[in-house]
DNA sequence: GAGCTTCTACGTACGCTGTACCTAGAGAAG
DNA sequence: CTTCTCTAGGTACAGCGTACGTAGAAGCTC
């Protein structure tokens, strides 16, 4: 139904065929006599509700193209500048015809993240190799992230699970299939896979965004260490040695992430 | 992600008679004459600014009052709540006032940050059983996110290390150091330990506010798995038991963080 | 075709946000 | 004392999400 959407498509603004099939019955919600005014009652979720009702005119826009135009934004300028106005400008729509697209605000963030999980390239079937499947993921992810740096920030801070999400999901219990764990406790390791990959591009997009909060930062640790208050801190200052190149620091993170994600549970 | 902003300046809308400061050199960060009356440099960060310079009338309010203030709030209606008008109503303040102890709202978000953190209790040395310490720290991140559901959102957004946070820190190094591993591994090793808890307590949130979320969740993911896109995902449902004991979910996962963290991060 | 219904587009307006800027006045430093 | 720095707080502004209403296009049923 929705999506396989080649990312190389920036945005058709109005594919004039678009067969899409509105053939969803209906809500499984309650029943209601027939010219009720108010439809029975819209489901939350942005995922469950139909694109296109069929009814009324055309729709100018899509969701690919609204998130496209979001997403746009945000690469550019950051999340804060994603509004619904600059988003509704972009499209060269007004701002209130957003709403008839996304109920509210919070949705069109769905859109975005689901649109950016687009980019994942995954292989046909699992190459066999569990670790070497689950570091490809993460290093795709990492790539996604370095090019959306809003992105993590929203996976973080939303459940969203939309369908492109769903295929990684899917595609993440077929590369751990092999691993003999039960489904739940691979939908746990996916969690901390994706949670730890998620901080790692954030932590390293703070680094890399301010050199003058960095040396605060390093000047605030290193009076904090030197004020004996904190001993063990100090101690570890003392004892590290360089910066550490932060490429192997994530190899190795990433190496125990796998090792946390592939062992069985039981004690 | 949200600073880095240039003010940007677009016009100062008319100032008729603005007679003072005609050369204002702008941006700080030109060393300036002595004597002039801008400060040379504030820190970015509010932990190097000194709460109190001792000139001038006392404050009439605390760092920790402050943040007590917006911690209820927050507590009681949720971090959206919290606006520095809320929090200078409730300390009986002006709002502008506020901006008198805290720069930005930001920092606000900082100082309430390392006032929950002040809420663990840390025993005076490690019992030398490091899996149980952790574990104990671990049981205690996650009642206090509890009590404060907002928190994990705020450590997942924002890279905040305040003296509490300080201490959290030297805390676990302390617990790790038998581990003998290097400090930065450590640091490391905190950092995916932190973010699996606030992970875990974000999604413990989500799932319990809403029944209705919660409902259309299942549907979604029952005819997601129905429709044949995601064998696996399917296959998972199939296999699953129960929805599973969320207490025991959290000890099996953090059984693995714990090993995770462990374990010597040489191949 | 007519007529009804349902959809889309979009302008206006409201309450809220963070905060720049300004005026008073309190109190320590010289 | 004077002088200077600090605090308190009001006013104002640009921007936000979005409730609401109107106008008209497109599909369904007759």
């Amino acid at each position: 139904m929705p999506s396989s959407k080649p990312p190389s498509s920036p945005d058709s603004p109005d594919s004039p065929d678009n067969p899409d099939q509105p053939g969803r019955p209906d809500q499984p919600g309650s029943p209601d006599q027939p010219g009720r005014p108010t439809p029975p009652e819209a489901p939350e979720l942005i995922w469950l509700r139909p694109e296109r009702t069929g009814r009324g005119p055309r729709p100018a826009h899509s969701r690919d193209s609204i998130a496209a135009a979001a997403i746009g934004i945000a690469d550019a300028e950051g999340l804060d500048a994603v509004s619904m106005r600059r988003v509704a400008a972009a499209l060269g729509a007004g701002t209130m015809s957003l709403y008839n697209y996304v109920p509210k605000k919070e949705h069109l963030l769905d859109l975005m993240l689901d649109a950016a999980v687009a980019e994942y390239r995954f292989p046909a079937e699992p190459s066999g190799d569990v670790r070497a499947d689950l570091a490809d993921l993460a290093h795709q992810q990492l790539a996604i992230f370095r090019r959306h740096p809003w992105l993590p920030g929203l996976v973080l801070s939303r459940p969203g699970i939309g369908p492109n999400a769903l295929r990684y999901t899917d595609h993440f219990l077929a590369v751990t299939a092999a691993t003999g764990l039960p489904g739940g406790t691979r939908m746990e390791a996916m969690a901390m896979f994706n949670g730890f990959l998620c901080q790692f591009a954030q932590y390293e997009q703070t680094a890399a965004a301010g050199a003058k909060w960095q040396a605060e930062m390093v000047g605030y640790l290193t009076q904090a260490a030197m004020s004996g208050q904190y001993p063990h801190l100090a101690q570890a200052f003392a004892t590290a040695g360089r910066p550490a190149d932060p490429a192997r620091v994530f190899d190795r993170s990433l190496d125990r992430v796998i090792l946390a994600v592939l062992t069985p549970p039981g004690e």
